[in-house]
DNA sequence: TGTACATCAGTGAACGCGCGTTCACTGATGTAC
DNA sequence: TGTACATCAGTGAACGCGCGTTCACTGATGTAC
């Protein structure tokens, strides 16, 4: 293996091989199938450094791995923004956005792996870790969709957050399911994908509107009135 | 720590370890919170045997881990069919299963996540594991589901597989979540999870109703028509 | 302008650790003659 | 009935490995006087 080394940062930028040490455990990630790749040792040596230049800017690995976390966050609410990007329907908005998110979670199956593996210590109840998602750009932005739908009449109003973690549910049980069990009969696309997200978002608009308690006799009759109707039509 | 040894099988029932290292890792992963606390060595020493032993059994760790995903989804097909018992309303039945699902993954969060870990090698188009979770006893019961909401007329016929994994992503989607991210605000109970399966349930039907690719002016019209029905109920 | 000193961005070598796995061996139990 | 042998269910000790992390050190660059 070669091993190239790094320049030295000049005097005022040691701030600037932490952004390197970032991305070295990014591309290991994503080069190699597995976190096992990413070693202390190994992001060193991508980088061109010593490993203990690593602990330079990093307390401990997991506080390094917890930086390539948020920087996939922010990955992930560039690609939302841009799935979702001149889509004035909300309704288009969710689904182009929900597809987004379920592409970008296929696409770097190991980053997401990462992003959602349990931590050691996350049940420690830290303050600043309950709302490490709910802070995040790509939910605000899922928000601002869901709130577009309200404010069009088709999605209940109140419960905002519980509306936006029902999609994040639906688009993530796809994106996980698709990566770990990858043999599943998904098809070529992501039509499947889809399918699950229009149903969960025509199921919420149509859940509220015959009631979110209701029985399933209401969601029955409901159906078959649907139905009524659209032979009608 | 106390070691103890455990009794030598005797002659013709060595088979017996094989069961017996089998729930130690179990009760591993279920004691502590972590996968990383399943190593050879401590089952081993859980089971009262020496390392060694272990290789009488498995080829290697992988095959040990294997065999414990294996005996988690038979449980799981317990926990479902337990839930499901005796109610005759499929609609109610499939509630009542995705319900029971992510109840048995958010109650032993440790053997789902190692049940849904990407493992290495699952890459290679095995054969055999292209339907380990289609050919489960688990994924059979939701199937014989999905069926009697197609009888029923609810669901759409033909794809029962499609229908099935549209359910499987949404509860594995709240599962999962609720898992790895505990501090987002699901509710006390599992409300939240009830939301989306019903969401998901109900959406599927109607959309079934409206055209499986319909617009989204379609699923607005749909709506606008239910909100009338119910109004003037 | 010269020089002593502080700071910064690293290096080099080593630490102890637990891991998966292998190898040669043991000792009780059954079986063949 | 006795005994040689095969088999079974393990044991005990060791292998090499890569890991996260620490510690004392270096050498270039800036700063104070």
């Amino acid at each position: 293996m070669t091993v190239r080394r790094r320049m030295r940062s000049p005097r005022g930028s040691g701030e600037q091989l932490r952004g390197e040490i970032i991305t070295a455990a990014t591309e290991l990630l994503v080069n190699h199938g597995s976190r096992d790749a990413v070693s202390v040792r190994a992001v060193a040596s991508r980088v061109g450094v010593t490993p203990p230049s690593i602990y330079l800017h990093f307390a401990d690995k997991d506080q390094l791995l917890d930086a390539v976390t948020a920087a996939s966050f922010e990955k992930l609410d560039e690609v939302l923004a841009q799935a979702g990007d001149g889509l004035d329907d909300p309704l288009e908005r969710a689904l182009a956005e929900g597809l987004g998110y379920v592409r970008f979670a296929i696409g770097n199956p190991v980053l997401y792996e990462l992003a959602f593996a349990p931590r050691a210590g996350s049940s420690s109840p830290s303050g600043s870790m309950v709302d490490e998602v709910l802070a995040s750009a790509a939910f605000h932005r899922l928000s601002q969709t869901v709130q577009a739908l309200i404010d069009e009449g088709f999605y209940p109003p109140g419960d905002v957050v519980g509306s936006v973690l029902e999609l994040f549910a639906a688009a993530h049980g796809v994106a996980s399911l698709m990566i770990t069990k990858p043999h599943l009969p998904w098809g070529e696309d992501l039509s499947h994908a889809e399918n699950v997200l229009r149903a969960v978002c025509f199921g919420r608009a149509a859940m509220s509107v015959v009631g979110d308690r209701a029985d399933f006799d209401d969601a029955r009759t409901a159906v078959r009135s649907l139905r009524e109707i659209v032979k009608r039509r």
